[in-house]
DNA sequence: TTGTAAGCGTTATCAA
DNA sequence: TTGATAACGCTTACAA
């Protein structure tokens, strides 16, 4: 047989299609244990498969869901992805992975697309604010979204977040702590509420210690490799300073490659500290200092905030706290200096 | 109104819902320039969006492609996913990415999922071998598939495979070519067919030059990073070579390592090559030297057999070269050795 | 314990 | 150029 339906299994089995469908749906009630080992049986044999789209059709649930992320790219993301999908399977879900590029047409035609495809809620990984027809799309079509790693509109939607601030000032502290007082840092995108954060965080503990902002050389970068090798090479080049806090850990890579170009030691002679944690950086030479974010457990944190919601219609939100990782790419400041 | 359907926008439109039916569905013929203008207004208006599942229903077609991977956690990886994302949209279809972790149970699962979910097609980055009941689910489920950069079943399905042999040809070449002759391989696991064959090529490179297998020392990893870093340590320690091939980027940082801990200089004392051009080893310190694959080419053009077999059941394989990427972690050997 | 039949929102066939 | 209507494969009241 080509394909079977619910109609050929009942056929085959003997019995109707509606206990077919009860078998399917493991309704415990009303049903011999004889007639109900037959449909399984049959349905073994046939090795049959219901019809989502008959199936979703009905009961409104496509046990799909949608996730958006801004680039595949950087690292991070990877390990949220896992995260999520290991617990959307163990819930019975299957995930969408979309990329948005972080631009928003991109976001709102696949807020458009898995709309369509009917999932059954979204995690959005979006720019802070999201777009109006974005938001509209969301409130609109009443689908339950879960807002992930950034947004500022956590408090109107269920949102998983870092506490960035808290992890500048760990980064911050760490330095100071060691000794550092000309410090850098290489933000991400101010635009984007993260980056802020995390240098407000840092801030906050160099005037903690009495420096004032002067002393705190700030120069934005844009998260990749590439702006931190251009924004350190130029910085290490015009200034003497004996740490870096590069916020995030691509663009901590970066200032590893400038230092080196302009011979000069880590930790040895600088100190460097990034932010995230990604999976290679404590193979590098030398093993990078960082604080971490526990990627994985946020993207299953969203997804089981997600399917909750889905299920019970109770939303919540969920903080995450960073962690000083230290390895080999921060050191006391030497003395003779 | 809660949710529109055709019928509602049909009625609003005073038209029935097959005139709405076509308009949504561009089918040119058959009506006034003037009430499909007035359809249109209309679906605008209610923000319209057409349900995929009584779509499928009739179509038997989700839009949606399943891709299954080994391991997201490998650099390796989003690259070839964006590249299918991107080709996947292109086309108006939409990418269900499933992560295996190289384990047949979890690949026979999603399979079944996918299938259930009503995907119009799968690409597939499986085991060598297809397990008995990952083959009879894709035959006798009639899914179109198309194996991506593993498998040994290329002749049998559609395929996109790198010419790893001809990479393992390069890279050894290349190191010859510099003057080494003591030189070490660490490989993948050679039951993956992919690693065996960069061997096989390799040691086509060093046999041209008469070189014979006494003096290739060959170790089997397992693509990590830390399987890199243990065999090379081991094998630093204990042996006197120049050059080093290993048969994958992850493992490659890990030489980098166990040379950096016992103090011999890369590429001076010790020259390094990969394989796989992830996109962090440019950044690595000395640049890493090695085989390019273009993973998001082969992602897309994955895709783009696939979704040209399911529309018009051609099938076809392809096979992409590699490339040396000559950098920084390769030197000639020293004259005075 | 089991079955009948309505209905989900589309597309497609055929008729007007 | 348009519109009724059957059909897609399932779930679920309701009936038996």
């Amino acid at each position: 047989m080509a394909k079977w339906t619910i109609k050929d299994i009942a056929k085959k089995a003997g019995v109707s299609i509606t206990t077919v469908s009860r078998v399917l749906n493991q309704k415990e009630e009303g049903m011999s244990e004889e007639t109900r080992e037959k449909v399984i049986r049959v349905i073994k044999e046939a090795q049959y498969q219901p019809n989502q789209f008959a199936r979703g059709l009905v009961t409104k649930q496509s046990k799909l869901l949608g996730l958006i992320v801004p680039t595949i790219a950087n690292p991070f993301f990877p390990e949220l992805c896992r995260g999520a999908e290991d617990e959307a399977n163990k819930r019975n879900y299957s995930l969408v992975i979309c990329n948005s590029d972080d631009k928003s047409e991109k976001e709102e035609r696949y807020l458009r697309v898995l709309k369509e495809q009917q999932v059954d809620g979204i995690i959005l990984l979006s720019k802070d604010r999201l777009s109006p027809s974005s938001e509209e799309l969301i409130k609109e079509g009443k689908i339950p979204c879960t807002l992930l790693d950034r947004g500022i509109e956590g408090n109107k939607y269920p949102a998983v977040f870092l506490d960035n601030e808290t992890g500048g000032y760990l980064a911050g502290k760490h330095l100071i702590d060691l000794g550092h007082r000309r410090i850098s840092c290489i933000t991400g995108p101010l635009s984007i509420r993260n980056s802020f954060e995390r240098v407000i965080g840092f801030r906050r503990a160099l005037e903690e210690t009495g420096l004032d902002h002067q002393d705190l050389l700030q120069i934005e970068g844009d998260f990749t490799i590439e702006s931190g090798y251009e924004l350190a090479k130029n910085l290490l080049m015009k200034n003497d300073i004996t740490a870096i806090f590069a916020c995030n850990d691509l663009m901590a890579l970066g200032v590893y490659q400038a230092a080196h170009e302009l011979n000069i030691k880590i930790p040895g002679e600088l100190s460097v500290i990034g932010f995230d944690d990604i999976p290679i950086v404590s193979s590098l030479i030398p093993k990078l200092t960082t604080i971490r974010q526990d990627t994985y457990e946020m993207g299953r944190k969203a997804v089981q905030l997600l399917i909750n919601q889905i299920e019970t219609g109770k939303t919540e939100s969920v903080q995450f706290s960073p962690s000083l990782i230290t390895r080999e790419s921060t050191a006391a400041r030497k003395i003779e200096e």
